[in-house]
DNA sequence: GCGCTACCTTGATTTTTGTCAATTGAGGTT
DNA sequence: AACCTCAATTGACAAAAATCAAGGTAGCGC
């Protein structure tokens, strides 16, 4: 069950066989509602999380409880990995964010994998490295994008290259989320988006927004940013 | 000669025999004065880099020319690596900032050391991650530090953990390109750097900056962050 | 339905940062 | 020394975002 799986991820696909059985064999599926908390920044770490539904939130706080978003993400990724490189604790927490089914899974056999088979440490540096080139992005939107320019990234990384007609994109999470995962706050991103809509064609009705077609947004957005549309990062993924 | 750095380097540690004299081979110091241009974004990448000595600016531009730095590295760094996994295309351009020794190293090798040495790969995965680390902690500084904070962290981290008496940091390169490391304007940073020593006990002389101890840096900085002072990260690093 | 509890929006205001323009200052060259 | 260049600072102002406060709205349980 959670074997097959495992075996249909693709950054598993070169794994040796006895990793897959040592690892499913101390694994588990859970569902988790809203709110849940996974782990805590700093806990010890037994196991990593693949997600096959749902949204998880990774993020850290000050001492004054102000709490930064890392990141938020959805079916098909992994997270806890790395504190097999950070003396065995988490470097985040992790919360769900929307109702999720979440495969927990030993870190040990996976740390084993990395160190015995290089064909596979080869495949997580490839992951890491295309990680790292996000992160870059998300540096360098926050320090050359606006606040409406960034939603506007952000919704067209949402949409999927399926489009022909009119596309709709409906956001996967609160909008107080979406506002976290930007870096501005609620009222900004309430207003920002509003300005959004002005600037270009787009139609926010709730959660859910539409337009005849991506070019408006493409040019207002990726005006600010290093990369061309489409981002190359979003593309199949070369495994 | 190159050889001998090589084997110094502490991430190089666990590879091969044959990948020092196969990099050694065709690889080549050269010292570069301030300005120079060792590559831009998007050119085929066939080497990678070590530096011995100076700084190297590494940055992204949008169409307008507006430009995002993505990070300033020194002394012991390794850059260019990571365009092995990205199609053999550098995901950066890269400046000497501050007059340099490098090393170019050819990237074959590297990539066959990954592929056949799974320690090796190992201990690329294990500073990849470190690195995940900091951009993580970069993104959170940007969302809940102002500009004062964000440059007091700045400072904290310039400081090897040597001192016992009174405190002396040096600006290791341009006061702008301070700024456009954190993200701000130049006026912006002339002016929070001068709110710092306002609010903290630092003494600003030219690029000398001066401190009883670090005691009110770290009060006034690292209230804001996530992470404890003296950050991990900066420790001897396990390799 | 009613009331409760978020989420979301909107307005007014403050804070922070960016922009534009002018001046100062330091280092290097001739 | 005089000159040049460019980094750095400063002031005045504009823009962007955060904050504070008040409503509005949608979903949910009773």
């Amino acid at each position: 069950m959670i074997e097959n799986t495992l075996r249909g991820i693709a950054l598993f696909k070169t794994c040796e066989e006895q990793f897959f059985t040592k690892t499913a064999s101390s694994a588990n599926t859970q569902k988790h509602g809203k709110g849940k908390i996974l782990f805590l920044h700093g806990d010890d770490a037994e196991h990593f999380f693949y997600i096959k539904s749902g949204w998880v939130k990774l993020f850290r706080e000050t001492l004054d409880g102000t709490q930064a978003v890392v990141d938020i993400f959805t079916r098909g990724h992994i997270f806890g990995d790395t504190s097999i490189f950070e003396d065995g604790l988490y470097p985040y927490s992790a919360e769900v964010v929307e109702s999720a089914e979440i495969i927990s899974l030993p870190l040990a056999p996976l740390k084993a994998e990395i160190e015995s088979n290089s064909t596979f440490a080869y495949s997580m540096l490839n992951s890491m490295a295309k990680y790292r080139r996000q992160q870059d992005r998300e540096i360098e939107h926050r320090s050359i994008q606006n606040a409406s320019q960034r939603i506007g990234c952000f919704l067209l990384r949402l949409t999927q290259q399926n489009e022909d007609g009119r596309v709709q994109i409906h956001l996967p999470y609160d909008k107080m989320l979406v506002a976290s995962r930007l870096g501005m706050q609620p009222e900004t991103f309430s207003r920002a988006l509003k300005k959004l809509q002005q600037e270009t064609d787009i139609e926010v009705k709730g959660a859910t927004i539409t337009m005849k077609s991506l070019d408006n947004l493409v040019g207002y957005s990726c005006a600010a940013c290093s990369s061309e549309f489409p981002c190359k990062d979003l593309k199949p993924a070369a495994e």
